[in-house]
Formats: structure tokens, sequence, C-alpha cells
DNA sequence: ACTGGCTCCTGAGGGC
DNA sequence: TGCCCTCAGGAGCCAG
């Protein structure tokens, strides 16, 4: 499950291999995605590629008459390879550059996109909060956007119009650090506690991304499973385990149709 | 304006 | 060994 850190990771692993190269060709094996695919997508041929860059999760691939829009979903992946190399199952789509190497993307539950837009909007795009690892996320913001909301503070901190980028396994963890209890009410968390939660947010992001640039190699995590952070996971998918700071069993409930993990002593 | 629930898809994993 | 059933998960969309 790419979260903001893979995503991050994905961009600094394909960037030098697609900046200042040519588009000889784009290749659509499905359809649609989570949406159909733009044909549109085809006026990236014979465009050189300026730049790489990332609005929460997802990836815009930059050419000078638009740019190609990319989101991983929960599946997705991004490889640089030899052209030559056979499409394997759910490659769905090639972006074949001039130098023989070919940018594919596989996701075997199509949750992701290919997007199209030529003048840097999108629908996709609109109405986004912040990015967790700038300034304008901070605690002060998070207190004033809290305010008298009764939704659970974990949904609230994954709800991409509050801030983007933070997915359900990051969210499990920071509230587990911050000794926040996911149920609490947004609105409810005292303003010490939002420079707590907030601090920790941008920690375990850092941290995720930092620990993703040490096996660069290996940036495209292919399968559905956590990866590189994964013995870094304190809560995450350990229900019944003993929380590492009390000892007692991590409970497990459904908080917004997600998995929630959380120390029912250690989070007030 | 808020909030909760549904939806897309397929592989993995549990039960028998 | 193998089949069947259930479920996870990002985020847009819709209904109440």
């Amino acid at each position: 499950m790419p979260e903001l850190p893979e995503v991050e990771v994905s961009k600094m692993g394909i960037s030098p291999h697609l900046v200042g190269q040519t588009v000889a060709k784009l290749t659509f094996r499905t359809p649609k995605l989570r949406w159909d695919i733009p044909q549109d997508l085809k006026k990236m041929e014979g465009q050189v590629i300026r730049n790489i860059s990332r609005r929460a999760k997802y990836l815009l691939i930059e050419t000078d008459v638009g740019s190609a829009i990319v989101h991983l979903g929960m599946s997705g992946s991004l490889r640089v390879l030899d052209a030559e190399i056979a499409p394997a199952k759910h490659d769905h789509v090639d972006l074949k550059l001039t130098n023989g190497k070919v940018l594919r993307y596989n996701d075997p539950r199509r949750f992701g996109a290919w997007l199209w837009t030529e003048d840097g909007h999108h629908a996709a795009l609109g109405a986004m909060g912040p990015e967790p690892l700038t300034e304008a996320f901070s605690a002060d913001y998070m207190a004033a956007k809290a305010q008298g909301k009764r939704v659970a503070v974990k949904q609230f901190i994954m709800d991409n119009k509050v801030v983007v980028g933070v997915g359900n396994i990051y969210a499990n963890e920071s509230l587990f650090s911050a000794r926040i209890h996911p149920t609490r009410a947004a609105g409810s968390l005292k303003r010490q506690e939002w420079v707590l939660l907030v601090d920790e947010i941008k920690q375990v992001l850092a941290t995720a991304i930092k620990q993703g640039g040490t096996t660069l190699k290996d940036f495209a995590q292919a399968d559905g499973k956590p990866g590189y952070f994964a013995q870094e996971l304190q809560m995450y998918g350990k229900a019944g385990q003993p929380c590492p700071d009390c000892g007692e069993p991590i409970e497990e409930q459904k908080i917004g149709q997600r998995n929630t993990f959380f120390c029912d002593q250690c989070q007030l």
C-alpha cells in the first residue's frame, strides 16, 4: 500500500531515468484503472520529460504540452526497465522512451490512475489540504481546522482535505507515538496534543522516506505489503501483541471502515 | 456543512 | 492438496 513515503521514494527512484528523456510511445493494456485512461496521454509522445513532481500521493510526469498524473492506488508500482523485457501480468501502462528504456506501471488491483492535465489543474488535485512535511501543516492549523469537529481524530488526519498523504499505517503509528486515542473527537484535542501529533506525523513520514532512500534500488514496492518500513511499525497489524510501552495487548477496531490498532492503556 | 457508508479490484489467507 | 469465502485498502462520491 503505497503511502506518501513510498510515492516520494518512487519519485526519487524514477526521476533520474526520466527527466530530460524523450517519450517514444505510450501503451495501455487496460481501458481503465480507477478511471478511464484518457487517450490525450498520447500527446506526450515526442515530448521531453521536463520534471517529475509530487502532490499528495499523485506523481506528475511533466512535459511542455501537459502532464501525466499517476496514482499508485494501493497496489501500483513503477519500474524503469529495458523496453525489450516483455510485460508481465498486471503491467497496464508502458511509457517508452527513445533511449530504449520503459517506465512500466503495474497494478494488480487497479485502484490507481493515469490522468492527463494540460494546465496543471485537475479535479483529482483540487481541494487538498497542505503537504504534511511543510510548515503549512502545523499545530495551529490543525487546532483551528478541528474546532467543533466530532469525527474521530484518526479519520480527521486521514482526510485529504485536512492534510494530504497520511494513510492508514502512518495514522495508526503517529497516534500511538503521540499517545492519543484514535477514537477521540478531533475537536477535543488540546493544542498541546496537536503539537505532539503533528510532530509525530512529520517524524514518522520523514523517517519512512529516509528508510526508503537507503534502498532506492527497490523503490518499486510491487506487493501490497508495508515494505521497507515494516520493521519500524509498532502498532499496525499487531492486534493482540503486547504494546511496546506497557505490555497490554494491542486493540483492533474499525474506525471509518479502516482497521485501527491502538493501546487502550497508553493512548488517552 | 458534516458525517458516515459505499464502491472499485484482486491476491492473500483462513477455514475446512 | 485444494477450493471457497472473506477481507484489505485510497479516496471520490453520494445520501442523509
